[in-house]
DNA sequence: CCCGATCGTCGAAGCGCTTCGATAACTTAG
DNA sequence: CTAAGTTATCGAAGCGCTTCGACGATCGGG
């Protein structure tokens, strides 16, 4: 292993020298600088981390809690994590990667000092790990919305005014009979707070606007699909838009509906909420308000990076939606 | 924050002892063992990962280099991205997850003793990394199978068994003409080893049984699905027996079947190649090769885990494929 | 021309832990 | 009863880096 000895050495210069030409805390002659950088280069040097993270403080990971159980959103998750570690990148920083209900994983990598932040997927409204964030000395961001924040940073897309806006665009286009088909029952026992949120804003947008609304949760697999469709179409005979909430059973609605000669969007409008590539990979390209798995995982990384270099105080930021009209609404006929 | 120090002050001990005490790497009597547990539990003692590293020469951290892209195996990746994690735990070792184009990163994260290892996910016949992962002095193991794999350690399904086994089963129901319907183009053309494993495996077989086949790459997406069925029953007409390995096709596949009033298994018979959840949650329940993706990163982690603590060399470990019968095979008629 | 800044560099003191002798107190074999 | 091991503990030397204070050199202002 080559050190910063071998560094200073090579350039002629004490090891203090060489560490302040590399970070450049302190100011250093241009000549001096060059010949630490050839020297670093000829030597193929890289700082030990755990000398670094030893002296300074800090460690340059962050660590990332996120839900690897294989179920609904496999691929929303991965573009959060992309996200996270594409961001994370470029602030010089790496991702450890933690699971969801490793409680005791988020103490050994803070208390530990193996992270300078932590990042946490798929927040319940009480959560129990919360209390174990705040403990930490390290800040914390949760993507999701927990009941109680204080202390913690949230992003999050807000679902609230998704809602609002897949009702306004179906209204908009007339329709007066709108069906929410949402998360699985078990997503909204868990009181994952985003599907509460949507569930509350289409209630309540729906009302405002004074149409016919109904909501119907529903599992995450072909059979789920077919069920909450038929619940829907018992519930409100005559239901012209549909807004859809869970990628799974986006293709097995649409195809229910082909089945049952109900054609969207002739007889049927249909709004996804869902990430972009999946309202693009349908057999029709489906209206949609995009959920930009990639863009939150980046905003979460931004927000905790500024709090550690920046001080900043906790905060939460939610997302304004964006609907994109493509082939699945039409105006009720 | 709480140090050995104040561990050993609270113990009446010294450092050496307290560290020892929790090593376990020199003898201890029990009571002072004891009173330093007691002092570690009363601080909420932990020991600073980075201070550990730079003493021992040991991280307790895993470098993942996972495809984070959005594509097709999203699933198959969680699972050995979960099998990883949860089998590095059991070794008290966390995992930095790196990118998988990230080649810079391998060299950062090794160089810069940020890790005790590398386990490289989706590698090609030539890939580029090698070099870069033979530089550095962790050792690596490969999920997936290069040319050449010297030193350094490897572990997958044995891809062209699977091939064997999916024909072999189809070939004792009578079946004698049977297709191949696989990965897309672009992965073959990535030399993504397993891919071509695959398609050799199920030619050789095909041809030692003497029965008639033919093999058809195919894009992921229902398109491409239904395309690659086309040319499959246009290239052997009367096929009756189908093997499929593209975990994204297979739902699509099996609707186009079932739409052209092809019925499964009574005229075609269907053999998967995919993981266990994807095989039991389509419509029908699907015989099925299993691609244990969890055990291939539990079996990756064990391996690195065994080089870095025995010494062991590197080796390469094909795993032997399971061919579970379900409901979509059934006899020639 | 001298005083106080400013600039560029150095030495040394840690950061918190592991590990290598060394030592003292006991055993045990001969 | 002594020499040679054991066993349990301690002290000190690093591991490789950052950062603080100090110091000589250079500069500009009065």
């Amino acid at each position: 292993m080559t050190t910063i000895d071998d560094v200073a050495r090579a350039a002629g210069v004490s090891v203090s020298t060489v560490s302040y030409a590399l970070s450049g805390k302190r100011p250093i002659s241009a000549s001096t600088r060059q010949r630490v950088e050839r020297a670093v280069r000829e030597l193929g040097y890289r700082p030990h981390a755990g000398a670094r993270a030893l002296a300074s403080q800090r460690t340059s990971v962050l660590a990332l809690m996120a839900p690897l159980r294989v179920d609904v959103n496999v691929g929303v998750i991965m573009q959060f994590v992309t996200g996270v570690v594409t961001r994370a990148r470029d602030f010089e920083h790496d991702v450890l990667l933690l699971t969801q209900d490793d409680h005791a994983g988020i103490e050994r990598v803070a208390a530990g000092s193996m992270v300078d932040a932590v990042i946490m997927m798929d927040v319940e409204a009480e959560d129990p790990r919360l209390p174990i964030l705040r403990r930490q000395r390290q800040p914390a961001v949760l993507i999701g919305l927990p009941r109680d924040a204080s202390g913690l940073s949230c992003v999050d897309l807000d679902f609230e005014a998704v809602a609002r806006t897949a009702v306004d665009h179906l209204a908009d286009l007339g329709h007066r009979r709108i069906a929410l088909i949402g998360s699985p029952q078990a997503v909204l026992d868990r009181h994952t707070t985003y599907a509460q949120r949507m569930v509350r804003g289409f209630r309540s947008e729906t009302e405002r606007l004074g149409v016919e609304a109904v909501f119907e949760p529903c599992e995450s697999s072909v059979a789920g699909a077919v069920d909450a469709l038929d619940r829907v179409l018992a519930r409100l005979p005559g239901v012209t838009g549909l807004v859809v909430h869970n990628e799974v059973a986006l293709p097995a609605v649409l195809a229910t509906l082909r089945e049952r000669g109900i054609e969207v969007p002739r007889d049927v409008s249909v709004v996804a909420v869902c990430p972009e590539d999946v309202a693009l990979g349908q057999v029709q390209a489906l209206t949609a308000v995009s959920i930009p798995a990639t863009r939150i995982g980046a905003v979460a990384v931004e927000m905790v990076m500024h709090r550690l270099d920046h001080g900043q105080e906790a905060e939460t930021r939610l997302l304004a939606p964006e609907l994109t009209a493509r082939t699945t609404t039409a105006p009720a006929s």
